[in-house]
Order: structure tokens, then sequence, then C-alpha cells
DNA sequence: AAGTGATTCAACCGCCTGCGC
DNA sequence: AGCGCAGGCGGTTGAATCACT
């Protein structure tokens, strides 16, 4: 165990040592390619038993992985659909992101776990943004990125009112749209349909704090 | 053009699981 | 049954790049 782990910390044994850490180059690409190519993407940790790469066999089963399988999408943002999928399966299963990038041809977990990170953050910055400064002045300071909490997946009942706001500050917006009051709701047919969207669709997200930017409560 | 903060993404770490012995 | 190993997975980090002033 604990091929890939380890602290580090302790002096290391000289196997170990040995072992090359950090940005593949070109040549080992092709040390790797080559042996894929004769083996099959299997039996990872050969490659260093058999002295072709000083790497890890997580190390090497990884850069397969992530960067040269062929047919991936390196390079290549996530499409509209590609994002609505991912929104609608993290709120069916979670963060199982392998599970997700199987139905995302051409993704790994590791683009699907960077996609949803940044969109995370993206979301919590517009939400601290977005937030009263009355409301920034009662808490003493104005919340850190990553104190935003980890949003658990939206479950209503409520057709018309799909999402639910981690931020108090924006409720009586939510609480607006569930009165019927505003007329732009994303008005969502299939109650089933709307337990799976999720408060991290930016769009969603935009369009409920749209009136309140419009209505001065908030300032940017 | 330079400085700075934000964003992206490759790669690592640590834990878990499954399998062979 | 218990142990060790390899591989799989999710979380995290940090360097590179981008965007803005």
């Amino acid at each position: 165990m604990h091929s890939g782990g380890g602290s580090g910390r302790k002096e290391l044994p000289e196997t170990a040592a040995a072992i090359r850490k950090g940005p593949w180059m070109a040549e080992e690409d092709e040390v790797l390619m080559d042996f894929v190519k004769k083996h099959g993407p299997r039996d990872w940790s050969s490659i260093r038993s058999k002295g072709l790469l000083p790497r890890t066999g997580k190390s090497c089963r990884l850069r397969w992985v992530n960067k040269l399988k062929p047919d991936l999408k390196t390079g290549c943002k996530f499409s509209a659909e590609e994002e609505r999928i991912v929104i609608d399966l993290q709120a069916r299963f979670g963060n199982k992101w392998a599970r997700i990038a199987t139905c995302l041809p051409g993704r790994t977990d590791n683009d699907v776990k960077n996609f949803w990170s940044t969109r995370q953050k993206r979301l919590a910055r517009l939400l601290q943004t977005a937030l009263p400064v009355r409301s920034q002045r009662r808490q003493g300071k104005a919340p850190m990125t990553a104190e935003v909490p980890n949003f658990e997946p939206i479950v209503t009942s409520c057709a018309l009112l799909p999402y639910t706001l981690p931020c108090p500050d924006l409720i009586p917006f939510t609480e607006q749209y569930s009165n019927g009051q505003c007329s732009h709701v994303p008005y969502i047919e299939d109650p089933d349909s709307a337990k799976t969207l999720h408060m991290l669709n930016l769009d969603a997200t935009a369009l409920l704090i749209e009136p309140a930017i419009a209505n001065s409560e908030i300032c940017l």
C-alpha cells in the first residue's frame, strides 16, 4: 500500500528517491504511449519495475487517462449541453466525478472535477459580490470565498421554486418567486426534474439576484 | 509595459476497494 | 481470515496563464 502516497517528510527509501515527479516530458509521454500500445492500459506498476520510466504506476495511469488517451477533448471548453449534464448528474450522484465523466465522451473525471470546482468558485464569488453591504457589516466581515458552503443539491416540492438559496439575504427573492410575484420565474413542468436542478446553475443564480441588483438592494 | 489578482488545469496526496496469495 | 499490493477515486495544491488596471 501507500505506493502513491506517503508523507515525504521522513527519509525516503532509495527506491522512492529515484521516483520522478512533476510535469511530464515529451520523451516520457512517448515511452508511456509505446508501453500502452504494446501492453494495453494496464499493469502500470510494471512500467517502473521494468525500468522504462522512473514514475509510479499511479502517475503513469493518471497521465494516460488524463492526457494521452485517444479521443480526449483537450483544450476544449465544456459546451452548454455538457454543462447541463454535469449539473444534472452532480445533483443526482453527488461528487462522483468518475461516474459523471462516463456520461461525457472525451471528458475525464479530472476535467469534470476541475470544471465543477471552477464553477463553485465563480458562484461563490457571484453571491459574495451580491451580498448587501449592511449584511456584511452585521457579520463584522465579508465572507471569504472558502467559507461559502458546499451547497447541497436543491430539493423542493414546489416546481415553481426549484432553487433554495444558501444566502439568507437573498431568500426574500426566492419567496417572491414562490408567491408568483415575479414574471420571469423559470417554470419547470416536471417536478422530478425540478428536484434535480441545482443552485449552482449560474444562469438561474443570475436570474435570481438580477431583480435585487435592479432594486439597488445589492451593492456590486 | 508592468503589476496584481483571478482563473485554469496538471499532477500529487491520501484513502478506499478489490484481488491474489 | 488476514495481509500486501495495485489501481481507482475525490480532494487539494501550485505553477502557468489570463484579464484587468
